[in-house]
This record gives C-alpha cells, sequence and structure tokens, in this order.
DNA sequence: ATATAGTATTAGCATATTCTAATATTCAGA
DNA sequence: TCTGAATATTAGAATATGCTAATACTATAT
C-alpha cells in the first residue's frame, strides 16, 4: 500500500510544521543539547518545549542521552537539516519573487 | 526578526504535512496536469482535491495555467520534491531501523 | 532523608484542520 | 443563449493541535 508512506511522510512533515520545533531543530544543527539549553535558546516555557521534545522524539526526529539530571536532545537524522535548507531555499525564492506575501502569512 | 522566518517554514511544512497533498505534489513530479487527471490520480472528491489544490496555491507550493475549461497545475518550485525525497529517505531509515513503528503512526 | 534543579506529564480551553455535501462559477459548443 | 463539463466555494461537524497552569517525577548533593 503506496498510501501508508504518504501518511508517514505527513507525520513527519506535521512534526516539522511547528516554527518552534523548527527552532529546536535548527538550535541542534550542531550538536546535542540539553532542555535547559534549549529553553534558553528558543522562547517557550519549560513544559512546553518538553512537550515538544516528547513529541519529536515520539517521531523519531531526535534522541537522547541522560547525563546526571540534564538529558541530552540531538538530531536522530542530520539529513535532515538539509531538507530544511531546501525548504528555505523555496521560501527565499518566494520572498525575493514576491509580490504578495500577504497571501502566505494570511 | 528571526522567528518570522521560522513561521513561514512552518507555513510550508504545514501545507506538505498532509497526504493528500503529498500524492498532488508527487503526481506533479514530471510535469504538469489538470484538476480531473488529479482527481483520477489522488482518490479523492473533487471538490476536496480542489480545496487542496487551493491551499497549494495560496502557499505558491503550485502554479496554474488555463487552458479552455481545464486548468493545469504545476509544482511552482520543482527543487520541492528534493525535500520530500530527503524526508522520504529517513522515513526509509526509520522504518529499517524500526524496532517499533507503532508509535510514530500512533 | 530532604531539598533542589532538571525534566516530564496531565487537563482543559482555544484555535485550526479535514472532510462531506451542497451549491456556485466558468468556459466551450450546439 | 442554453447546456454540460470542469473547477471552485461555502458551511458545518468532527478531529487535531498548541499553549498555560498545575503537578509529578528523577537525580544529585547535603
Amino acid at each position: 500500500m503506496d498510501k501508508k508512506i504518504y501518511e508517514l511522510h505527513a507525520e513527519i512533515c506535521k512534526t516539522l510544521a511547528n516554527s518552534k520545533r523548527l527552532e529546536i531543530i535548527n538550535a541542534l544543527r550542531d550538536g546535542e543539547k540539553n532542555v535547559s539549553e534549549l529553553v534558553a535558546i528558543v522562547n517557550l516555557s519549560q513544559s512546553n518545549i518538553s512537550q515538544h521534545l516528547t513529541i519529536l522524539r515520539q517521531k523519531n526526529i531526535v534522541s537522547t542521552r541522560r547525563d546526571g539530571s540534564h538529558i541530552y536532545y540531538k538530531l536522530a537524522y542530520p539529513e535532515m537539516i538539509k531538507a530544511c535548507e531546501i525548504i528555505r531555499d523555496v521560501l527565499q525564492k518566494q520572498l525575493a519573487e514576491n509580490t504578495q506575501l500577504s497571501k502566505r502569512v494570511r
């Protein structure tokens, strides 16, 4: 069933479809970080960051390692960064051509 | 404001975060197709396909051209396919390693 | 054993998304 | 100008998502 692949693919995209989670992913570009560090970088409550991290871990976008009372998160598949970069490039092109930002931003 | 970029990026991912829209995008890989053709490929009502196409057009993922009473859709940025492929590759890796599909599928 | 820092979980409201059903619009040909 | 095929739009119910507030868990140090 090919449909299943599209659904799993959509699940991954859904996981990426949140600006805070994208910030987290970007913060993990060049190596692991613990929750406190991420809270400091992304401007969200500890609770909410933790929720986002749980989602990212469940979808196997990040993986974790415990060090004492700190838990370090890292990208499970660093090549995901490349996918993000392509989308960013498209975004830059869109913005450059644009013309009417308003529609996309809604 | 860097935040804005993350939000726009998330908007694009949100647009990609639907299995039907991914099917549509995939159907447009090697060239434009009109709505009827897409209805035949993706298994959805005409109305619903049209709604998805509207979303894809609003987010500037596809562009359109009219030919008589037919409207042809194509990818506005074909490099988007590359981003999809990377995500698919990651998905394949996840499935290969997996271990427990259940969590991701939920 | 207790306190504290670090992290996770839960409940619940507010908002967003998806699909179906019904209807509207647009174009080409008779 | 009427008809039918192609496409778009709307409304509304069902479901999903994100955030806050409150609370719980876990490891370390005292």
